[in-house]
RNA sequence: GGCCCCGUAGCUCAGCUGGAUAGAGCAGCAGCCUUCUAAGCUGCUGGCCGUUGGUUCGAAUCCAACCGGGGUCGCCA
């Protein structure tokens, strides 16, 4: 609920009117506040439908009886209107003028500390293959849980899984090795996640060609798959990189080495950092020592040599954690890095697992058997599950080449803002390092803010062209609101505008946005205990909206009344302030000017 | 086939802990810059809220079935 604030006031009169009136306990948690449309008069309206019981009069008499005890008993109600079931409240300009007045000093989207410490992966790259649209949608929405998190007073401990082993590098580097002529990032001048992806791709042809030719020379397409010259060479890469082998090593630390250099000049970019990387290289060991203890104890057993783990009472089905030869699945080392988890951070009380809605089975299964295991902190596991992300030509596919490289859309987002804001020319008096700066971010806003402000867990579709507009409902819309405001400050402080005055009364327009910034702790709230920034998002337009109608009709600057203008520059710079903390919640920075 | 998710305007999405005539953006049409940044504002056009049934004083919202779309069901990761 948004109106806390109100609503701690308000409760305990209704009550208090119910008891008088009806001689009835209201429970404070049914009464169901909403937004009064915007055709009647009111702030916040009470539906007394369900109350008739209690009072055994009509709507209207209800409404009526309850609106003059709140009227003589709350100073912040006004007046009332009842129109049929629906009470619709006013409440006074003084309550409002006393929230901007808060708001004015102090930073309304911190909520008080919780206390708790949470952790949230929220990037879990492999190391063949550079980053893509669907990593980008992962990283921007676990990068602002993160920061809606710490918003809302946790401490966030950010980390990422790099799956850094296994037979997918193992091919880059068998490819680099046999064709790559000593190719580096530093001789090609290509990105090092480009450059061993490169590889990736050139060792699947070169395979493909491989398996070609058995076929026609006799062999079927399962045993050629299987016997492949390359493929075999890689799974032997495989087996020495597990043996230590020095050579494989050294060359799996080199190659993923240029990875990490690619992978951090676009984090570097987007501006997302790490607390803490885990390496699959370093947990993929874990966990079978605990499902081995498991066993022992009857929370698993063991069928044709391998132990396995039986979640049919659960509704779903068994599972095998153990391989016969005694060797880990990847479920294995998901339990294992969880404990580690847990043991290496005492008092965590929550890990956030953002990874695609493709492995809800998996974590689904991953927690239950942390449960079974006993672990208290299983219940606190949560998978921030989130759905694909679609092109208008269909799915992403990368066999079929039809993925997005983040990079490239990076610069495409960036080169539109260029173009943009190179075309509109109020930047004359910027330098090129200036320009750079706000072009970078304003192409990054767009990006951002079209990935987060659909609900995380839903598919969405990824139109390019609607990803760089920068008009309407958009992260660059946003910041040019944000710009305007400071601009409006800065002149006000040239001209010692900024005097303090007493308004008393408000006008519709300043009422509006001031509820809107009413409601936002709210907002914020139910953001961080839905892990959902795009309801941030979506009020952060809400209200930048709300305020640019007011900016429009309304004069700020060139109010002759000097504490309705006074009034009004207070409005507006609470107004830049929250934005620019809900776009800070984002992981979206907003300019002084564009 | 079992299980899970989704189906709202031409397109992309809000709204979903049940409540008044279902909201935005884009696209289309018509206006607003001698005035604080027009990346803006105002208005118009556009909806059997997938279908059917149920619960309720009241359903886009809850339940069931069906239709349509997607995911997932390896001793892969």
């Amino acid at each position: 609920m948004f109106q806390d604030r109100l609503q701690s006031i308000l409760v305990p009169a209704l009550q208090n009117a119910f008891k008088q009136a009806f001689d009835h306990e209201l429970d404070g948690r049914s009464i169901g506040f909403q937004q009064t449309r915007p055709e009647f008069e009111g702030d916040l309206t009470i539906n007394v439908f369900p109350f008739l019981k209690v009072s055994g009069k009509g709507p209207e008499q209800t409404a009526q009886t309850i609106g003059e005890h709140l009227v003589s008993s709350v100073d912040v109600v006004a007046r009332f209107n009842v129109v049929k079931g629906f009470l619709n409240i006013v409440i006074s300009d003084a309550y409002w003028l006393g929230f901007l007045k808060e708001a004015a000093s102090e930073d309304i989207l911190a909520l008080p500390s919780t206390g708790k410490k949470v952790m949230v992966e929220y990037a879990s790259p492999n190391t063949n293959k550079p980053l893509h649209l669907g990593h980008l949608r992962n990283i921007f929405l676990g990068w602002s849980v993160s920061r809606v998190l710490q918003a809302a007073g946790n401490v966030v401990i950010k980390v990422q899984v790099i799956n850094d082993r296994g037979i997918h590098i193992c091919k880059s580097m068998l490819a680099w090795q046999k064709f790559g002529n000593g190719e580096t990032p530093a001789s090609s001048g290509l990105k090092g996640d480009k450059l061993v992806g490169k590889y990736y791709v050139v060792f699947d042809k070169a395979y493909k060609q491989e398996i070609d030719g058995l076929i026609a020379a006799g062999k079927s397409k399962d045993e050629a798959e299987k016997e492949a010259p390359l493929l075999l060479e890689a799974q032997d890469m495989l087996r020495r990189w597990e043996a230590n082998d020095p050579e494989v090593r050294a060359l799996w630390e080199k190659m993923n080495g240029w990875v990490y250099d690619g992978f951090n000049a676009t984090y570097a970019r987007i501006g997302v950092t790490f607390d803490k990387n885990y390496y699959e290289s370093q947990t993929y060991v874990l966990g079978k020592e605990d499902v081995l203890k498991g066993k022992e104890r009857g929370v698993f057993y063991e069928k044709d040599g391998a132990v396995w783990v039986d979640n049919t009472a659960e509704g779903l089905d068994e599972k095998v954690l153990l391989r016969r030869d005694g060797t880990s699945v990847y479920m294995t080392q998901d339990i294992g890095t969880a404990i580690k988890r847990f043991e290496e951070f005492p008092g965590l009380s929550k890990l956030i697992y953002t990874v695609g809605n493709e492995q809800d089975y998996h974590f689904k299964v991953l927690f239950i058997i942390l449960k079974k295991l006993g672990f208290a902190w299983a219940d606190e596991l949560f998978h921030l599950s989130y759905g694909m992300v679609d092109l208008p030509s269909g799915k992403m596919k990368s066999r079929e080449g039809t993925v997005v490289d983040a990079d490239d859309l990076i610069q495409e987002v960036v080169d539109a803002a260029r173009a943009v804001t190179t075309e509109l020319g109020k930047l004359d008096d910027f330098t090129d390092e200036e320009k750079t700066v706000l072009f970078e971010m304003i192409g990054l806003a767009a990006l951002k803010y079209y990935l987060l402000k659909v609900d995380p867990k839903k598919r969405m579709l990824f139109d390019p062209a609607a990803s760089i507009d920068l008009q309407g409902h958009t992260g660059p819309f946003i910041q040019y609101t944000y710009a305007r405001i400071r601009s409006l400050l800065r002149k006000a402080e040239m001209n010692g505008a900024m005097q303090t005055g007493a308004t008393t009364t408000l006008i519709p327009e300043e009422k509006a946005v001031i509820k809107l910034l009413h409601q936002f702790p709210g907002v914020l709230n139910e953001a961080a205990a839905k892990l959902d920034p795009s309801s941030v998002a979506n009020h952060t337009y809400e209200l930048v909206k709300t305020y640019n109608s007011f900016y429009q009709s309304v004069p700020v600057l060139k109010e002759e009344d000097g504490s309705k203008r006074a009034f009004r520059l207070e409005m507006s710079a609470s107004v830049a302030t929250a934005v620019k903390k809900a776009m800070w919640c984002l992981g979206i920075d907003v300019p002084e000017r564009m």
